[in-house]
DNA sequence: TTGATTTAATCAAACGTTTGTTTAAGTTTT
DNA sequence: AAAACTTAAACAAACGTTTGATTAAATCAA
């Protein structure tokens, strides 16, 4: 499916609303108003509020896997290497597309069926395989140490950078870093994460109890 | 203030379904209904919706500050035995209060003002506070490496906690639990997250680069 | 090229329903 | 008797969606 101009400018700002108000929260008369077009509109182009929110996740869903397939295959890196490339990947584009991944944290919050929750569901276990190819890879070369929690490491990278997605204006006004413009922020706290981040997994894929 | 037997029946059906479906996804008839009491009750003792969640967020916000001062205080743990001990004492109190604490998740992502996100930027920061006295402690006696980032380090414990509260219906049936109860299966992910953000923690606060 | 016809896009207005809240009359408790 | 509780009914406002008219562009027939 593919989507014109106006639709995409309806479904990025929904985006937009959804992220910061929730599904609920947010009315089509506020949709339309933000992006600029008439409320029939909705409608006419997605037949519903919910379909919109569907045709969102259909919208942003190509971008969404990881690009581990490129980084697996290419042999010239290390284990360790892979690694970091992927921390820097997730990261880009988990801050790339900050209001869609708000918005399906929220909607991983709410365990209903429905073919969004399919889609999230297919892309957490997409992800989650090529990863654990990529540390298992690192194991039988002898980088990484063996009876690591795959998935619960997953959910700490995931996490620890959802954590810090949703609780940034804590985070910033806790650390007095109003002062930097919002761009100035966010690159320095996605320098951070990735530098922590790569610290923390290399610590547990080589620490021996 | 205090709650009378029937001001709480209504606060926790509230939790449960905001937690589920979110404020604006929840009506005062829903609440009212899983209560079991009369739609125009919820005004009576609360005023309105909104201070219904601010009565929960005071409700519950006493027990919400972590033993930390009893932890910090008994010198007859090392270490290491404070910082398991906190993980502990955490994990069995997110997962006492399930609900509520989805609830916060939620409130979080909204950035608005309001005496609720005060309350949390409140929280957060004491329990930062606490936290740090510990890590430190531990690394003015030798046991803790320096140079940690400490609120990273919260950070990763919170979040990874969060991913798993949210998504744990996403990982039982990645890992084909379903046949367990819902008692066994919260038994079993909380030993295996205890068990992975203690060896995750010493791991970081001991790893050399 | 002209004029007719179809198609897609846009709009203000209205639809019926659900929303949070209030009312006013009751009942129970103190 | 007073205070606290409980209720069904009613309220205006907001909600998602539909309608019917209007516009503009595209397609076709002459």
């Amino acid at each position: 499916m593919e989507y014109n101009d106006k639709q995409i400018q309806i479904i990025e700002a929904a985006e937009k609303l959804f992220a910061d108000h929730g599904f609920a929260g947010t009315s089509v008369r506020d949709i339309a108003e933000s992006a600029g077009v008439n409320l029939a509109m909705i409608s006419y182009y997605f037949g519903s509020k919910e379909k919109l929110m569907e045709a969102m996740f259909q919208h942003r869903g190509q971008h969404l896997k990881l690009q581990l397939q490129s980084i697996l295959l290419n042999s010239d890196m290390t284990s360790n290497q892979k690694v970091e490339k992927l921390i820097d990947e997730y990261i880009d584009r988990i801050f790339q597309k900050q209001s869609f991944h708000k918005v399906m944290i929220r909607e991983q919050m709410m365990n209903n069926a429905g073919p969004i929750a399919e889609q999230i569901a297919q892309l957490k276990q997409t992800n989650q395989t090529l990863f654990k190819q990529i540390i298992q890879e690192g194991q039988k070369k002898g980088d990484f140490k063996k009876g690591i929690d795959i998935p619960f490491l997953m959910m700490t990278l995931v996490g620890t950078t959802s954590q810090l997605l949703t609780t940034q204006h804590y985070y910033r006004e806790a650390n007095n870093l109003q002062s930097l413009s919002g761009e100035e922020f966010e690159k320095l706290i996605k320098k951070k994460l990735s530098a922590y981040l790569k610290t923390l997994v290399k610590a547990i894929l080589s620490y021996e109890a």
